[in-house]
DNA sequence: TCCTCCGATGCAACCCGGTTGCAAATTATG
DNA sequence: CATAATTTGCAACCGGGTTGCATCGGAGGA
């Protein structure tokens, strides 16, 4: 994804493109698996942790990224790809490597639906399966 | 459940029954739903923070326990329920409120089984429902 | 019964991911 | 150009959780 490309995407969420903003947004488009803060911020040294972090909020809250927890310590963020700038309709599996600890999102696996008891009012779901991954075996 | 039954349970985990790991498979089997370390300091106000810790450790590792991660910021134990001592065969799907917090386990409903792509050994699989309880609406 | 030893426990310090207060820097606005 | 509003970096802080270490207690042997 171009430089244009993401000021466009931010703009489409109604972010304002600051160069903060940008670096984090295009170092969360390049990522082939959800990143961590941490590794955020060892892959963007030039910019403040508490930085990253308050990005990645206001990402959260204009549904430009969501955040998953792949069972490992910490939280992983994801854009979204759904590209109303509302709900994210992109909910797909996870899958965790508990040997090299890398999370892959099988993109051609849709979360299945599961049908709840009465009452019960789903808004999301998550499915993150836990075992080794190929390159491991 | 009762006392002895406790004891037998560490037992068949080869679990030696110590005060506090009663307490602490007390607190878990009395419990409705999955419990954190900081609810459980909470609840067994005459154990340490640590000696809890390291109970759970133990009892994850004897496989007494699994633990889940339900979008709340602390990890929440629960007991396993499959009777054989190894792999915990009791994967439900789980339900956490975003009002009050809650997680209810949904016995009833199995987690689902997904495809995965080729070269991808599972070994176990979490699916976590987020919504609004039928107390919260 | 008493001794000894090893595991269990409590306490405090620490670790780590993450957030917040605040002041400096940058950007937008009149 | 002046001033207000945002963004940013730094450091301190917070909460969940673990670890080092000294002490306690219980099982087993003399």
């Amino acid at each position: 994804m171009n430089h244009s490309e993401i000021i466009d995407l931010l703009g489409r969420h109604g972010v304002k493109p600051t160069p903060n903003r940008l670096l984090v947004a295009k170092a969360l488009a390049d990522a082939e698996s959800p990143v961590s803060l941490g590794e955020l911020e060892t892959l963007l040294d030039t910019v403040d942790k508490s930085g990253i972090s308050r990005t990645l909020a206001l990402f959260r809250r204009q549904h430009l990224v969501h955040d998953l927890q792949d069972g490992s310590e910490a939280v992983r963020y994801e854009l979204c790809h759904s590209h109303g700038d509302e709900e994210d309709d992109d909910l797909h599996v996870h899958f965790h490597c508990t040997v090299c600890g890398k999370t892959y999102c099988l993109h051609e696996c849709p979360v299945p639906t599961v049908s709840i008891p009465e009452g019960f009012a789903a808004s999301s779901a998550s499915h993150v399966i836990m075992g080794v991954c190929p390159s491991c075996r």
